[in-house]
DNA sequence: CGACACATGTAACACGTTACATGATTTG
DNA sequence: CAAATCATGTAACGTGTTACATGTGTCG
């Protein structure tokens, strides 16, 4: 996956690993949080299959420069993986409903408290959103991503009050 | 993650990996498909990690059955992580939300078609939620987590329309 | 001088996932 | 007898993630 946001932020202009990072923060500023080594990781292995090749660019007065490209292949590959639809079912794999429902199997019913301090989590969390999305001059791609971020944050929380209202039922 | 939902359904009664397939399956249906050998991996790696240990038990007349149970210590593991909220950002990892801002970088403005497909791809999946949603005898617990999915599905359709609107805005 | 941004990387671990191997018992 | 179900496992790969190592240039 981040093997495919390498990919598809090098579509285009070739970068060096240190400005992937940059573009990488402007773009998803602060929603995923990435040490810089990863991306060397991830370039480390396109390279390895055949998806970018690296040029040397030498520098004076500065530490040099490995810029990555795509190949041929690299982009093949990209154009097919974001062409596809995802598929699969909806995710259930996921720690935020497992959680809860795993709480909810462990009998001490203390899951009020775990609903409510989610709901406080994700409140914070779309706060956050919220201001990173009224920042200006924000790239449209950026805004739409963040957009999505939102409508999913409503979900989760209209389903922790659909939780709150099922234990309150369950155990009255 | 897979490793938490094993975990939590040793919770209260020990079982076998065969088993543990039987209730994984009843429980979550489908909405997560599993290769049975991950369960003996999963039990496994939490076996060295000393949060489960098992016991062979002997049977006439069918093969052994070796039954997993929790440790004091996996007990512990698990209180914990299922009694601290989710943290981090909202997930904009997500191969859903990628491939579409990832598309939408690559020129060649073809992403009406894969939003079209995508969408096709969510009716289907709520559909099979909702099937599964309708059986009798459901368990209050996966009921809530179908409920879950449908609430992302939606979201992730209201985002779907969200995006052709801004790509016509775009590139009208 | 010290801190900080620039720049690159490696080793190692954790985990999901697949493909494969093995064998007993039950049922058509 | 063959197929399905019951039952257990291993080797290996792909990838996310962290922690660590290393060095240069610049600015206060």
């Amino acid at each position: 996956m981040l093997k495919f946001l390498v990919l598809g932020l090098l579509a285009g202009e070739p970068r060096y690993g240190y400005d992937l990072k940059g573009v990488f923060e402007e773009f998803l500023g602060g929603m995923w949080p990435l040490n810089i080594g990863q991306i060397y990781t991830a370039l480390g292995r396109l390279e390895a299959d055949g998806l970018v090749a690296c040029q040397r660019v030498v520098q004076d007065s500065a530490p040099d420069r490995k810029v990555y490209a795509l190949t041929a292949r690299g982009e093949r590959e990209l154009e097919r993986w974001a062409g596809e639809p995802v598929d699969g079912p909806i995710r259930l794999r996921d720690d935020f409903f497992l959680k809860i429902v795993v709480r909810s199997r462990l009998s001490d019913g203390d899951i009020r408290s775990l609903v409510t301090r989610q709901r406080r989590h994700h409140l914070a969390a779309l706060a956050d959103v919220s201001r990173l999305r009224a920042e200006p001059g924000l790239d449209p791609r950026t805004a739409l991503l963040l957009d999505g971020a939102a409508l999913r944050a409503d979900a989760d929380l209209k389903w922790l009050d659909l939780c709150e209202e099922r234990l309150k039922e369950l155990r009255p």
